[in-house]
DNA sequence: CCCATATATATGATTTTTCACATATGTTTT
DNA sequence: AAAACATATGTGAAAAATCATATATATGGG
């Protein structure tokens, strides 16, 4: 079980916050959906990825060649509550990144 | 107005986290109340205390020889609201820092 | 079916940046 | 002068960025 300080630590970073509330949104994306919609590199995103699975924020699964990140089923429910809290507070700077995905072709990447 | 990432930056230290948190919740502390509760040093206090008032998450106010912090009071309801559901979650981790308090002599320090 | 290649993601290794700490010293109030 | 608090400085360690490379899966040609 995650404490408060942990989640506060992985929240402190501008990538995995934007990346953390993109998923939090959309139920589940892809790393390929993440770089393009935040306009990053890839092994950028893969880093602070891993760095939210070890904290057992996001799990991962494979379907075919992609890699799908969501919420851990086990997240506890203060850590739910304050994902939604900072989503609407975020809702605006989001917008940006949720058009970029819009645009995204039929087959993610 | 304090943007999320910046908040949770805030909330990543475990001082500047349990200050706080001891702040939420007994409404104003003075220094020497937050190093007494937490058994630490003053200066290590003070910095911390100085970058959440930097982030105008507390305010400061002296009266006499103490300066007492609180919450800021424009500090948006969103930040209150994670503030209210984190010091739920660590209730109990806080309880050791709130009993050393209430052995605090009268005229604080 | 097998091999070569392309795509999606992860990770090693290195450099750079950020951040917290301790000690010492400065300031304000009584 | 003493008490309560703030800050400046140097230092060390953790964390992030970056490039290169490794792995896993899919797919097309022979």
């Amino acid at each position: 079980m995650i404490s408060p300080l942990a989640f506060y630590k992985c929240l402190s970073e501008e990538t995995r916050l934007n990346s953390l509330l993109l998923i939090y949104e959309q139920r589940e994306l892809c790393v390929c959906d993440l770089t393009e919609a935040l306009g990053l590199s890839q092994p950028k995103i893969s880093r602070h990825l891993a760095e939210l699975r070890r904290c057992r924020i996001v799990i991962d699964e494979r379907r075919g060649k992609w890699v799908y990140y969501k919420l851990h089923p086990a997240l506890p429910a203060w850590a739910s509550r304050v994902l939604g809290l900072t989503a609407k507070a975020e809702a605006g700077s989001l917008s940006a990144a949720r058009a970029r995905m819009k645009g995204l072709a039929r087959d993610c990447c």
